[in-house]
DNA sequence: CAGTGGTCTAGACCACAAG
DNA sequence: TTGTGGTCTAGACCACTGG
C-alpha cells in the first residue's frame, strides 16, 4: 500500500549514498570506497555507480579525483539553480495576466564606457529600448536595454509593441554566454514613476550581458517592482 | 599552432548539436532526428548520444519525450546556477579577511506563527542568534537565526563565538531539502545599525529554512550591506 | 608505475506515449 | 501496437595523478 514507489537503479544508488553520507557512516572529509567496491556492494555495473556518484560531485556532496579515489566534502556547498525564463512566462506562471508597454525605442550612438564593455568601438549604432512589464496591469518590472545593431539586424524591423525585446531577443538572437548580477537597488525619479513606487524604494535588479561568439548581444538591466523575490529550492 | 585542444566525445557531440541549432539548422520547434540516427552520422554508440543531448535537455535547449523524440525548444529556459558556500569562504573567495561577531544568542519559545512555518509546536525551544560577518573589517552582511533546539541539540554546546552559527550547521547539521528567497528590503533602525547603512538603504537579502525530514533545522535572514551583488554566468 | 575515475561500446530490456 | 528515449551491463581503454 505504499504509495510512491521507491527509486530504482542509478536513484536508488544516489539516495542510499547520500543517506550513507548524512547519517556520518562516511564522515566529512573521508574516502568511500572505490566504483568497483562499490558496484559490487550493490550489485550492479560500475557505469550505474558512475552515474551516481557523478551527480553528487557535481551537486556539491563529493570531491571525486582520479587516483585519490572519492571522498566526501567537508562543507558542502549546496548549489541553487534558477530558472530564467521569458518574462511574459514568469508572469504568466503566476497566474497572472501579462501584458506589456514599449516606452520608448531609439538609436543611439555608444559612448567609451559602454562599447568598453561590450567590445565595441566608440560610435557604434545601438538601439535602447525601455519597456514595462505588466501582471494582472500593475507594474511587474521595468526593462532598459542596449542591443548593438550590427551584431543583431533582425531587431530594427521587429514590432517591438507586440512582442516585447525581451521575448523577441529570446526567440531571435541566440547567444553562447552571458554574465549576470542581483543587487538591490534605491529607485531613482524615473523608476519610481514607471514602478509607481516611493524613490529610494528598494529593487531587486537584474544585471545580464549576453554574447554570441565574441559579439555582444544584448545588454539590459531588468527592476523589479517593490515586493517582487526571487525562489527557489534545493 | 591551436592553443586549446577541441573536446572529444560526447562533448563535441554537445558541441555540435548546439551549433546546429544556434546555426537553425534545427530551427525551434523542430524535431531533431532520434539519437540512433545521430549515432549513426556521428559514428559512435548510442549511448554517447543519449549523455550529449540528455544535459542539454536539462540545460532546456531541447524538450525530449519517449516515442515522440527530440525536440529543440521553442523558449529556451536558461538556467542559472548559484554556488551558496559558507559565508566565511565566500569573503574569503573576494580574497579578503573574514572576521565574525556574535551579537546575541538566547533561548526563546516559539510563537503561533512560527511555529506554522517550521512545522513545530507552538512553544516549542528555539534558540535566536544575531551574527555579523565582515569583510576586511567592514560590514559584509547580518545574520538573523532561529534554530529549534530539539531538532539540532548539539547547537547547545557550540561555541558559536569561535565558528559561526552559518559555519556551525553546514558541518553538523545536515538537511534534505529547503527553500531560498531573494528578495530586496529597506533596512530597518537595527540593520542600519549593526550594518553602518542609512535607514531605508536598499539590502539584498536572503530568506532560506531548511529541513532534514519533517523536522525544521533552520530559519535564517542574511541582510547583505549596501553594495553587495550575486554573480553568476550563463 | 599503478590505481582510480572518465569514457566509450555493442547489445539488451524496459517504460512510456503517440497513433 | 510500436517507435522512441531511459537505463543497465560487461568489458575495455584512456587520462590523470599519487606514491
Amino acid at each position: 500500500m505504499s504509495a510512491a514507489g521507491e527509486p530504482t537503479g542509478w536513484q536508488a544508488i544516489q539516495e542510499d549514498v547520500l543517506a550513507r553520507i548524512r547519517a556520518r557512516e562516511w564522515p566529512p572529509g573521508t574516502m568511500i570506497p572505490t566504483e568497483a567496491e562499490l558496484a559490487t556492494e550493490y550489485g550492479c555495473a560500475r557505469a550505474t555507480v558512475n552515474r551516481a556518484l557523478r551527480e553528487l560531485a557535481d551537486a556539491g556532496y563529493l570531491d571525486r579525483r582520479r587516483k585519490a579515489g572519492t571522498r566526501v566534502a567537508a562543507l558542502p556547498v549546496r548549489k541553487a539553480t534558477f530558472a530564467i525564463p521569458v518574462i511574459r512566462l514568469e508572469v504568466e506562471g503566476r497566474g497572472m495576466a501579462y501584458s506589456h508597454e514599449l516606452l520608448s525605442c531609439r538609436r543611439e550612438a555608444a559612448d567609451g564606457a559602454l562599447a568598453a564593455r561590450l567590445g565595441l568601438r566608440t560610435g557604434a549604432e545601438v538601439l535602447r529600448i525601455r519597456a514595462m512589464h505588466r501582471a494582472d496591469g500593475a507594474p511587474y518590472c521595468y526593462e532598459d536595454r542596449l542591443v548593438p545593431v550590427a551584431a543583431v539586424p533582425g531587431i530594427l524591423s521587429a514590432d517591438l509593441r507586440t512582442v516585447s525585446a525581451n521575448e523577441w531577443l529570446v526567440r531571435n538572437a541566440p547567444f553562447t554566454r552571458g554574465d549576470l548580477e542581483f543587487s538591490a537597488r534605491e529607485a531613482g525619479p524615473e523608476e519610481a514613476e514607471v514602478l509607481g513606487c516611493a524613490p529610494g524604494a528598494a529593487l531587486f535588479t537584474l544585471d545580464r550581458r549576453t554574447w554570441n561568439g565574441s559579439d555582444a548581444v544584448t545588454e539590459v538591466r531588468i527592476s523589479y517592482a517593490p515586493g517582487y523575490s526571487m525562489k527557489s529550492e534545493i
